[in-house]
DNA sequence: GGCATGTGTATTTTT
DNA sequence: TACACATGCC
C-alpha cells in the first residue's frame, strides 16, 4: 500500500483541471461550481479519497448528500480508489438520516429521550390534525387551512429561521387572518410532540443545530469532523445553512458543491442565496467551476443551455461538451395523451430493439400521477418498470397501518399511532378511541422521566401504557371486543410479554420476537382488517410481503422504523409484475426525483403549458424560474436521446367515455426562439392498435378507427 | 351520542 | 385516492 500521495496519481491523472484542483484542494472553505453533467460525484469521490489517502480519518469525514443512495455511492467509489476499507466508516447520508445518528448518540444533552421516534410529514400533519380539532379550530364558517397546509407553514417556518408572520404573509397571504391561531396551534404542536417523543423532520434539523451551540455536548460535536463535505449545496436551507455553520466553528474545512441552475427544491425552503452568498459568509474560499459535460452530445446540451439563457438571472457558467452528435432533441407532437403513451412506448421498444436496455432509459415528468396513463399501458404491453418519486411505497395506508403497530411497539406514548390502529377496528370510532388512548397514556403523562441512559434497556423500556394494557386492559364497548383482544395479544407478544398474565412479565420480557417475525404477526393480524377496508387486498398484501423482507436485514426494530422513515424505499406498487425479479426494467421518474441520475435516452412527458410549468406554479416569477429550471434538469440527464412529448388535447375525465376536452399550450420553456434547438415531428393520428376496442369510445376515435379502415 | 357509510372534491415537487 | 362532510342507523 502505497503512502500518502503517491497512490494518488493514477486517479488523479483521469480528472480534468479544475476537477484536479477540487480534488486536491488543502484546508480552508471550498465552493465547487458544479454545472450537470461535469462529473460532481467523481469529483466529490475522489476528494474523499485524497483526503483518507493523506492522512485524514475516514470517520472524521462527515459527506452530506441529498439521497443516501448517493451518499452510500461516492463512499463506495472512494474505497475502491483508494483500496482501503476504512473508506466504509465515512459518516455519509442526509442530513437527517445524519441528524437522527448524531442525536441517538448525544440525546440526553439536548433533554431528548433515546427511544424518539421519527414522524413522517403526513404523520405530522395528522397530529397537526388532532390538535385543530381539539382546540376547536376550523369550526363554524371561518375557513381555516388544512393539515397539509399548517404543516407546510410550520416545516417552511423553521427550514427558513423567518418569523411565522413573515411566512404566512409572504406564501400563504390567504392564511393572514389566522395567524395568532396558528401560532396557537404550532405551540400546542410543539409541546405534544416532546411529551409524546416524537420528533418530526425539523426537529431532527432543529436539535442537531441546538446540540452544537448551546449545550454540554457543543465542543464534542464541534471536534467531531476534519471534514465536511456537502452534495447539492444549491437545495439546503437556512437551517442547514447554519448546521454547517457550527460544525465548522473549529476548521474551516467545508467543501460545498452545486448549481445554482439546478436548484428546485425552494418549496422545502431551500434557498439559493446559500451557494451564492457562500464566499462571502466564509472567507478565503477558494472557487472552482466545472464547465465541461462529459454526459450529452453536443445537440442536447445546445437546446438544454438555450432553454436556460431565457431566464431571468443571469447564471454563473456556461456549459460546453465535446461529444459530436447531429440529432437534435425530438419535440413530438401528440394528438393527446393516449397518443403520448403509445409514442413513447414504441420509441422505447425501438430503442431496446437498438441495443440500448430498459435500464437506461428514463421517463421523466412533472408530478407523479402524469405517468399513470403510461403506466397501464406500460403494464398492457408486458414492459417492466420501476417508479421513483410520487406516491411512496410509505404513503400507502396499508403500510402506515403496519408501521403504527411497530411505532406503538417502540414507542407507547405515540397517540397518532394508537388512533391509527385503533380505528382500524371495527366497532371503534374516534369517541372510543380517545378513551382508550386517554386510560392507556393516562399515567404516564403525569410521571416524570427520570429514566437515565443506563436505565432504559430493553426489558423497562416498554412503558406503562403496554403494562396497563397487559395488566387491566381499558373496557371496551361489546362489538368491538373481540378486535381489541386480539390487538392486545398482538402487541403483548411481539413485546415479549406473550399471553401470560403481569406476574411473570417481567422475567420474559427479554422474549421480544425478531423485528421480521414481529411483523409477520402483525400481518396476521392485519390481513383480515386489510381485506375488509380495501378492494385490492392482493397488491397490498404483496406490499407487506415486501416490507417483511426487508426487515430481514434489520437487527432492531428501532432503526429499522427509523430508516423506514428517513430513507424510504420506492414505489413497488408496479403494475408489471413483481419489480425485484426483473433484470432489466424502464425507470420512470419524477424530475425531482431523477436528479444527479442520467440515461443513454431520456422522454420528457407532457411539455405542456400547465404541466411544466405547473399550474400551482405559475402564481409569481420565482416559482416559474424554478419550473424553467426543473425544465433543465430533465433535459440535462439526456446523453444521447432527448425526447420532448407534447400532447395537444387533454380530457377532462381520461377514465370516462365523454369526450369533453380541451387544448393545450406547448410550454413556454420551449419558446419560439429556442424552437430551432428542436427537431419537430407530428404524429398525426392515434395509432390504433390490434385491438381496436382499447381505444377511447369517443365518436371521434371511432371515426379514427374508420379511417384505418378504409386506408387499409 | 356515536359509529358506519355514502357523496363530493381537490390533487406538486420530498427529507 | 384520500379526505372532509353529511346522513342514516344502533
Amino acid at each position: 500500500m502505497p503512502k500518502d500521495g503517491t497512490s494518488n496519481d493514477q486517479w488523479l491523472v483521469e480528472l480534468n483541471e479544475q476537477q484536479r484542483r477540487a480534488v486536491t484542494h488543502g484546508d480552508g472553505p471550498l465552493l465547487v461550481i458544479a454545472g450537470a453533467g461535469t462529473g460532481k460525484t467523481k469529483t466529490l469521490a475522489c476528494r474523499v479519497a485524497h483526503l483518507i489517502a493523506s492522512g485524514v480519518p475516514a470517520e472524521r469525514i462527515l459527506l452530506l448528500t441529498f439521497t443516501r443512495r448517493a451518499a452510500a455511492e461516492m463512499i463506495n467509489r472512494a474505497r475502491h480508489i483508494t483500496d482501503r476499507p476504512d473508506a466504509a466508516s465515512v459518516w455519509g447520508g442526509t442530513f437527517h438520516a445524519i441528524a437522527n445518528r448524531i442525536l441517538r448518540i448525544y440525546h440526553s444533552a439536548v433533554g431528548l429521550p433515546n427511544d424518539f421516534t421519527i414522524m413522517d410529514q403526513s404523520d405530522a400533519a395528522d397530529l397537526m390534525n388532532v390538535l385543530r380539532t381539539d382546540l376547536g379550530l376550523g369550526k363554524g364558517d371561518r375557513r381555516f387551512p388544512r393539515k397539509e397546509t399548517l404543516i407546510k407553514i410550520y416545516s417552511r417556518t423553521i427550514a427558513a429561521q423567518e418569523g411565522l408572520r413573515d411566512v404566512v404573509k409572504r406564501f400563504y397571504p390567504w392564511c393572514d387572518d389566522d395567524t395568532d391561531a396558528i401560532a396557537e396551534l404550532f405551540e400546542a404542536f410543539v409541546e405534544r410532540k416532546r411529551k409524546h417523543g416524537l420528533l418530526d423532520y425539523d426537529d431532527l434539523l432543529l436539535f442537531w443545530n441546538v446540540l452544537a451551540h448551546v449545550s454540554a455536548a457543543a465542543d464534542v460535536v464541534a471536534d467531531r469532523f476534519d471534514h465536511i463535505l456537502v452534495d447539492e449545496y444549491q437545495d439546503t436551507n437556512a437551517l442547514q445553512c447554519a448546521i454547517l455553520q457550527h460544525l465548522c466553528e473549529r476548521n474551516k474545512n467545508l467543501c460545498v458543491v452545486g448549481d445554482d441552475a439546478q436548484s428546485i427544491y425552494s418549496f422545502r425552503a431551500a434557498t439559493v442565496r446559500n451557494i451564492l452568498d457562500f464566499p462571502k459568509q466564509y472567507a478565503n474560499t477558494t472557487v472552482v467551476k466545472l464547465e465541461q459535460n462529459y454526459r450529452s452530445r453536443k445537440p442536447i446540451l445546445n437546446a438544454s443551455n438555450a432553454v436556460m439563457a431565457e431566464a431571468r438571472e443571469r447564471y454563473t457558467k456556461e456549459l460546453w461538451s465535446n461529444l459530436e452528435g447531429d440529432q437534435k432533441p425530438l419535440l413530438i407532437h401528440c394528438v393527446d395523451e393516449q397518443g403520448q403513451c403509445n409514442e413513447v412506448c414504441s420509441r422505447i421498444l425501438k430503442h431496446l430493439e437498438e441495443g440500448i436496455p430498459l435500464m437506461k432509459q428514463a421517463v421523466l415528468f412533472r408530478t407523479g400521477h402524469h405517468s399513470d396513463m403510461l403506466e397501464v399501458e406500460l403494464a398492457k404491453r408486458n414492459i417492466p418498470f420501476h417508479k421513483f418519486g410520487g406516491l411512496k411505497f410509505i404513503e400507502s395506508s396499508h403500510i402506515k397501518d403496519v408501521l403504527a403497530l411497530l411505532r406503538v411497539l417502540e414507542n407507547p406514548r405515540d397517540e397518532i399511532s394508537w388512533f391509527r390502529i385503533l380505528l382500524m377496528l371495527n366497532g371503534i370510532g374516534s369517541a372510543i378511541a380517545r378513551n382508550i388512548v386517554d386510560a392507556l397514556l393516562a399515567e404516564d403523562e403525569g410521571t416524570e422521566r427520570t429514566v437515565t441512559d443506563e436505565m432504559e434497556t430493553e426489558s423497562v423500556r416498554f412503558s406503562i401504557a403496554i403494562k396497563r394494557l397487559a395488566e387491566n386492559p381499558p373496557s371496551v364497548p361489546a362489538g368491538a371486543r373481540e378486535g381489541f383482544e386480539k390487538l392486545r395479544d398482538l402487541l403483548l407478544t411481539c413485546s415479549g410479554i406473550g399471553q401470560n398474565t403481569a406476574e411473570n412479565s417481567s422475567e420474559t420480557s427479554m422474549n421480544i420476537p425478531p423485528i421480521s417475525q414481529q411483523i409477520e404477526l402483525i400481518r396476521e393480524f392485519y390481513e383480515p382488517l386489510l381485506e375488509r377496508r380495501f378492494d385490492n387486498a392482493a397488491m397490498r398484501t404483496r406490499d407487506l410481503e415486501q416490507l417483511e423482507h426487508i426487515a430481514t436485514s434489520y437487527r432492531s426494530r428501532r432503526s429499522f422504523i427509523s430508516d423506514l422513515t428517513l430513507d424510504p424505499p420506492a414505489s413497488t406498487s408496479d403494475l408489471a409484475g413483481p419489480p425485484f425479479l426483473e433484470e432489466d426494467y424502464l425507470i420512470l421518474s419524477t424530475i425531482h426525483s431523477a436528479k444527479g441520475c442520467e440515461w443513454d435516452v431520456v422522454h420528457i412527458l407532457h411539455c405542456a403549458d400547465g404541466m411544466i410549468p405547473s399550474d400551482m406554479a405559475v402564481g409569481d416569477d420565482e416559482g416559474i424560474e424554478e419550473e424553467r429550471r426543473l425544465l433543465y434538469v430533465a433535459m440535462t440527464r439526456a446523453k444521447d436521446h432527448l425526447y420532448a412529448y407534447f400532447p395537444l388535447r387533454y380530457y377532462h375525465r381520461p377514465n370516462s367515455s365523454t369526450d369533453a376536452h380541451s387544448y393545450a399550450q406547448l410550454s413556454r420553456f420551449i419558446s419560439r426562439d429556442i424552437l430551432p434547438t428542436f427537431e419537430q415531428h407530428t404524429i398525426e393520428t392515434p395509432q390504433v392498435q390490434d385491438d381496436p376496442v382499447k381505444t377511447k369510445a369517443s365518436i371521434e376515435s371511432v371515426d379514427n378507427y374508420l379511417k384505418t379502415l378504409w386506408r387499409n
